[in-house]
DNA sequence: GTTAGACACGAACACTGTTCTATATACGAA
DNA sequence: TTCGTATATAGAACAGTGTTCGTGTCTAAC
């Protein structure tokens, strides 16, 4: 090697790394991975921000890969879904509690989307016939008809408590969005609103002018404990 | 011109077309023509066709052009919803029949919300305080207070009805999607549904086995109308 | 050793919302 | 009528999304 080429292989570029994934790997990654991943970004992160890119990248694989494990994004909604239902625990029907525990399942549920900001917009795009969401709901029913409900009002409830929870999450999601984006952050600022809904206009808005402090009142779920509360005594004298 | 020039010009293609479109409008476009075609694409293709593109196709103009009108397509659902609000009639409170007002605001509300499919899906993901929410709101709390409701009760149950709403058509388009989309035709059609939960194993789902006609039961807006009287009726004993 | 199937990747596609720049046009003033 | 300016719109392009298809690699079964 004459120094021309000492010198230019001095200047070569060296060859690719070694260190490139291979094709395939040893343990494949498995859909409860992906559920679990999925789950980490979203509480992280919010729902919006789950794509198939950032779940595959949080994965450390390619987002075409996911499509070996769920159908399409659809599909991981549903299982993302299932996997919360799954962790909501039932209880032993209880007729002289049924009330608290009917309650208690749904804040339970409450609680379960809100750890995942924005999840419950996929319980809301889905028709929730997998079992686990079943599950819930026979649980729930268990409790029902144990309290005494007629099958038919208590199925009718559930079906309306199951809209209000994924509804009322999303809600606070947005909410908190709002809070986090800080571009209108008045609107999630209870005492701003009300004031502003207090200067609204008397003769086009007199009784929310007059009520701002009653409309934007409450703290913590009072709302969602107020509604649950109407249904479950509601149901109760059906 | 020679022979060469003379050739060349009978190859040559032909001036662009006289027809097209002017690069400004006599008569522009104006934003209530962007919210009646979005309505429009809408009510015809459903809420998740509605895009940029489409309803730029729809107005005969370009993408681009629409944010000399919109802000973006949050502001776009914003202003969707706000008009489906302003078409809401609010009727003069009648102490005497408060609660068949208030019930026949939320059905107005829900017709106009399944005039377009899918569109509630806006008002999930936006928090109501433009003034036509606002207003619909206040015409509400009118209902409310005339039936002797008080004030922060009637705030919460208005909160809670308009998030069931919501919730209600959402579900709805999504069910009818399915049905259209005929992939998963069975979860929407009520006997099958009602046969698949019989069939569900007694050992697991008990009940849901046992009372599925009951669950499936329900025909037009039974549990809509159901729901309404839970929180009509509880809130008129807060 | 061979083969089939499962897993994963890369490239690319069709599509989305949006920005920025350019330009044609309408309109008003002179 | 002409000219200048403002407005409405288009075009191009960007960054991003979900997904498909073809291919490479690995493993288990035979």
């Amino acid at each position: 090697m004459n120094p021309r080429e000492r010198r230019a292989a001095r200047h070569q570029l060296p060859p690719p790394e070694a260190d490139a994934k291979p094709r395939r790997r040893k343990v494949p990654i498995t859909v409860e991975q992906v559920v679990d991943t999925a789950l980490g970004v979203i509480a992280a992160e919010g729902y919006e921000s789950l794509t198939m890119r950032r779940l595959a990248a949080a994965l450390d694989t390619g987002p075409a890969s996911l499509y070996a494990h769920v159908v399409n994004k659809a599909d991981l909604d549903e299982l993302l879904i299932a996997r919360l239902c799954a962790g909501i625990r039932l209880p032993d029907p209880d007729p002289a509690a049924w009330r608290e525990q009917i309650r208690s399942v749904c804040a339970d549920l409450r609680d379960q989307f809100l750890k995942y900001p924005g999840v419950s917009r996929a319980a809301l795009a889905m028709v929730p016939t997998d079992l686990e969401t079943v599950r819930v709901s026979e649980g729930m029913l268990a409790i029902l008809l144990a309290g005494g409900v007629a099958p038919r009002a208590a199925g009718w409830a559930i079906d309306a408590m199951l809209l209000y929870v994924a509804a009322y999450c999303l809600e606070i999601s947005v909410m908190e969005q709002r809070r986090v984006d800080d571009d209108a952050a008045w609107v999630v600022d209870p005492d701003e609103l009300r004031r502003r809904l207090a200067a609204l206009p008397v003769a086009t808005f007199p009784h929310t002018a007059r009520y701002a402090a009653e409309l934007t009142s409450g703290a913590g779920h009072d709302r969602f404990d107020f509604t649950l509360g109407l249904l479950v005594d509601g149901v109760a004298s059906r």
